[in-house]
RNA sequence: GCCUCGAUAGCUCAAUGGAUAGAGCAGCGCUCUUCUAAGGCGUUGAUGUGGGUUCGAUUCCUACUCGGGGCACCA
């Protein structure tokens, strides 16, 4: 529709007589202005030397003509010039939601293309915090919303089972005599032993750095075994955690993996001038682009997280076709990757080309900045955990009141523009009234409901107007879109949380069934109940059945 | 010091260069013999400071103030 309606406008203009003009077609903020607003005659004024009122004028009346979905097209407020969609148009584009069902709003536009997401990256020996959450949810949502415009997405996960992190948890294992660990939370608390005693002494350094060669250097038999089960059981609790989140990967990859090729790739690019040795170390001199000098192989011989992932980018390259590859971190990494992705440039021209960083903001704690090598993190599953306990309180059922929570939490870090950091407040915990997870779900639930109750009875009378929730869900393909454009789950949040707004009022003043207009009423409960569950599907956050 | 992101209501957040800056929470007042009140209706309350660009600036530029993050051997 949107489209349709910016060709009207662009043939309007050009009749008009205007120059090239780079226009809005937006929703405009208020109802009473229309289905859309067009600021076209506001920006052709000035080229045009004519008042932009008058120009508004002239162009209502081209596009009136040439837009048949049109009932209204009318110059306002300094010019801009106002559509209102013909009942006819309203009913048809509210059919159409009905009727294509799980295929309502989704998109064509990136037909054909393979997407590679890495997102999450949690790491083994530590326990996975809401930071890794948050970096889950997102990366999920942006891996929908670039689904639905049609590409074929593959995510991607990557951890760091070797380094210095892991030699921290090892020696805290071996100090606390544990050969066979069991449980994520004591391989955590291992790890936080062994990170207190790097900072403090100096012996414990020296035996911390040398465990982390061995690790690499896989020759200590017994340490590798217990690096192994150590990996395994951290593994497992992150499985865990996924099936709880509804979020899946269809490719691992490895620290350990990646380190070897790394070192040869980073070594080779030394030969040809790439990098340069500084201090025993081999280093990027980012400053040749602007940038900062970071180390890529320390003078100990080990790769550092930025040889990794060159490595890493090798490593993808070879096992996925893909036409672009999105790595999804926080925000802190964004002066890495400048660097790693300038280096790859020089290495591998195309893999950087296609290769891109999505950042996102940190999830903080109105108490101070988390830090797992302290200990004070708040764990993904406790958080979980808490908050399904709270949402037990009104659902006897376990299964929904993890559903709850999950939408809850997601949709506490999705509703804020992405970038920006999220001021947790662990006391007030989460909302599950007004604007949050659980208002999107419970409209839902209640058009489920009625849907479910239906049974005939009503009649086929037809309303005066359209209601209001129709005007709104006609626009959902076209956020959905804008959504996946911009990688901004925020937006669609937005209007989701409007749409519910909206139903719920239809919902407190007319009733559905056995009125005179119940056949119509159903088709538009149907519209809506398509459009918020698809919209829920893309940002990840379970449909309950009922709550 | 350099780079970077941010500053909107008491709190947490919105707002493609546009029309009267929107929500929720907190507060106050209504609203369940009805398809679920996790709901609905009403009400109070805001653009850090100084310049600039523009017909029009929360949005773009610039300086400042305050805060987050990054800046060689962690990830």
């Amino acid at each position: 529709m949107e489209e349709q309606i910016r060709k009207a406008v662009g043939a309007a203009l050009r009749k008009i007589g205007a120059p090239e003009t780079v226009f809005a077609v937006e929703r405009p903020s208020v109802a009473a202005h229309g289905d859309y607003a067009t600021n076209a005659a506001l920006a052709a004024a000035k080229a045009l030397e004519e008042n932009p009122r008058e120009l508004a004028d002239a162009l209502a009346r081209n596009i009136k003509d040439a837009f048949r979905e049109a009932e209204r097209v009318e110059a306002a407020g300094p010019g801009f010039v106002n559509i209102t969609l013909s009942r006819e148009a309203v009913m048809f584009a509210i059919a159409e939601a009905d009727a294509q069902g799980p295929e309502w709003g989704k998109g064509s536009e990136n037909a054909g293309q393979r997407v590679l997401i890495e997102y999450t990256d949690p790491n083994p020996f530590k326990e996975m915090h809401i930071g890794h959450l948050m970096s889950n949810v997102i990366g999920e949502a942006l891996a929908q919303l670039i689904g639905s415009g049609g590409a074929v997405v593959i995510r991607a996960n990557y951890q760091g089972d070797v380094g210095p992190h892991v030699a921290k948890a090892l020696w805290g294992l071996r100090e606390a005599g544990i050969k066979e660990p069991s449980t994520a939370r004591e391989i955590g608390e291992a790890y936080v032993a062994g990170s207190r005693a790097y900072e403090k002494s100096l012996d414990v350094k020296a035996e911390i750095e040398a465990l982390n060669q061995a690790i690499y250097a896989g020759n200590d038999h017994e340490l590798t075994e217990l690096w192994r089960k150590g990996r395994d059981v951290s593994l497992a609790g992150f499985e865990n955690t996924y099936r709880h989140l509804g979020t899946h990967f269809d490719y691992y990859f490895f620290e350990s993996e990646t380190a070897q090729s790394g070192m040869r790739i980073v070594r080779d690019g030394l030969r040809k001038g790439v990098f340069e040795e500084s201090e025993g170390a081999v280093i990027y001199r980012g400053e040749k682009k602007g940038l900062h000098t970071l180390v890529f192989i320390t003078n100990k011989g080990t790769p550092t997280y930025e040889a990794k992932d060159i490595g890493l980018a090798f490593l993808k390259e070879e096992r996925v076709q893909s036409d672009h590859s999105i790595i999804v971190t926080a925000a802190e990494q964004i002066g890495h990757f400048k660097v790693v992705l300038a280096a790859l440039e020089e290495l591998a021209p195309t893999i950087a080309a296609k290769t891109s960083h999505v950042s996102h903001g940190f999830l903080r704690l109105v108490t101070g900045k988390m830090s797992s090598r302290e200990g004070n993190v708040i764990t993904a599953d406790g958080l979980i955990a808490e908050i399904t306990g709270k949402a037990s309180e009104k659902n006897a059922d376990p299964l929904i009141a993890e559903q709850v929570a999950i939408g809850a939490i997601k949709y506490m870090v999705l509703r804020q523009a992405p970038g920006s950091d999220i001021i947790f407040d662990p006391e007030k915990s989460l909302s599950l009234e007004g604007d949050s997870g659980p208002y999107l779900q419970y409209a839902l639930v209640r058009a489920k409901k009625i849907l479910a109750y239906a049974g005939g009875g009503g009649g086929t009378d037809t309303p005066g107007a359209p209601y209001a929730i129709e005007r709104l869900i006609l626009h959902y393909p076209e956020v959905a879109a804008r959504a996946a454009r911009s990688l901004a789950p925020n937006l669609l949040v937005n209007y989701l949380t409007e749409l519910a707004g909206e139903w719920n009022s239809f919902y407190a003043t007319e009733q559905v069934l056995g009125s005179p207009e119940e056949e119509y009423k159903q088709r538009v409960v149907r519209a809506f109940a398509n459009t918020m569950g698809n919209g829920l599907a893309l940002l990840g956050i379970p449909a309950p059945e009922k709550m």
